[in-house]
DNA sequence: CGATCTGTTGAAGTGAGTCAATAGTGGTGG
DNA sequence: CCACCACTATTGACTCACTTCAACAGATCG
């Protein structure tokens, strides 16, 4: 994954539309499609620019399309009546939004900066799920690797101090958003720190206050509010597991 | 499902090792497949009963073996280095260990009470998707049933209180254990204060504390320490919810 | 350059945890 | 049949990690 796809610089003209050409073909699950059978999928598919902050969909509404992420990054959120909110998951380049076969969604999936999706209506996505079987195996796949990553999150929420939660949601974003294996870690952190917070069940200011902490002990350096260099990923690792 | 497969009283002999005659046949993934079908199916699957508290699997063993769970109820656990452990989630009759199609265990599966479960050798079952693509279609139904039950449970974890977490846990086990829709709402509860503790993100004395509470107010009663009547369930919907 | 949003830090409060004592519960064998 | 033991659950008193409330500091932008 690019950092221009995921800050969403403007993606090459020359390349859009074409699925035989897009910049998340190999991370999609569209690359379960032979060649042959991309024009049917380019013909059912369409483009659309979410800006900062817009909703792709909001929870209870009906699913009449499913997406796949070009560039940018979501968060996928739900509420509870009272007003607190929790957020599930952020959606990266090549994630696919619709894959739970909800008739109606269960989050709320909103752009953090400038995003852009490839969208298809749902029933066309069903009729290509009956046409090539192959779609619900590569699905099947994600699905699982969904279920694997919740359940990580979920031993996180429900028995890690603020601290582990904190270290293992950096060392998280270091391998989702990270471009240079070599030299220091980094990690892009598109979200705020209230995002944050409400991915790892804290307030924001305890998430801030682990950052200082963690500063502190010179594990890492902010170089923006936004950009993180780990300098010790394997100590970072140590109090993610509570070492 | 009903009780004698919860608390796994001894199935009947006569429709023992028939697929065709299985107690869990309607809902097992095996239901993708074709009648015709289920010969391959049950030369490939055998039986085993565990007893109280032992192991299908521990997290980190190879997985070579898939399961559906015939009878009993299984917990799925992940274990901190230190020692915390967290329960993932509860398997049920019906339910399927091997979903993720890790190569490792990434959990713990141990069974409450004896528990019968029918198993599949993992090559074998990679074998049986290959064959029969509708296997597919029928397992990514199933992990995206899952994901949406594990973020159902992040948001608990990360946002709900003590009580509102209990009183979703015992609405959640009232549907997967109820067998008498009318009358006054029962929860059956195989697990112990500690196993429900460790699944909610709680210490077990809480756990007790919260029961206490809700008796307290008239919403449930306590039969025995596993046994719950559910008085008014729209009002522990509330309480769930936090309104 | 002021307005607004986001992030940081401090001081005080609280929900759940920890430690500890007691009470049920179920199984075993005398 | 019941006395005993081991295990599980309940309840109380005290503690603490994280929250809440509040003030301030940077960043971003029209």
């Amino acid at each position: 994954m690019s950092t221009a796809a995921l800050q969403h610089e403007a993606l090459p003209a020359s390349c859009a539309r074409a699925c035989s050409g897009c910049v998340v073909r190999e991370q999609g699950i569209c690359q379960a499609l032979e060649t042959p059978h991309l024009a049917t999928l380019q013909g059912a598919s369409r483009w659309r620019t979410l800006t900062a902050g817009e909703a792709f969909c909001r929870e209870g509404d009906p699913v009449d399309r499913v997406a796949s992420v070009k560039s940018g990054v979501l968060r996928l959120s739900r509420l509870l009546p009272d007003g607190r909110r929790h957020i599930t998951g952020f959606a990266f380049p090549g994630d696919f939004i619709g894959l739970t076969l909800e008739t109606l969604h269960g989050h709320t999936a909103e752009a953090l900066g400038e995003a852009m999706l490839c969208l298809m209506p749902r029933r066309q996505f069903e009729t290509m799920r009956h046409d090539f079987p192959e779609l619900d195996s590569q699905l099947y796949t994600r699905a699982a690797q969904e279920l694997v990553a919740a359940r990580e999150q979920m031993l996180s929420l429900g028995r890690k101090s603020a601290v582990e939660k904190v270290a293992t949601f950096l060392l998280e974003m270091s391998e989702r958003t990270q471009q240079m294996p070599l030299g220091p870690c980094r990690a892009f952190l598109p979200m705020t720190r209230t995002d944050m917070a409400d991915y790892l069940g804290l307030r924001l200011e305890t998430v801030s206050r682990v950052f200082s902490t963690l500063r502190g002990a010179g594990l890492i350096t902010l170089v923006t509010a936004s950009e993180v260099l780990i300098h010790l990923p394997e100590v970072l690792r140590d109090y993610a597991d509570g070492v």
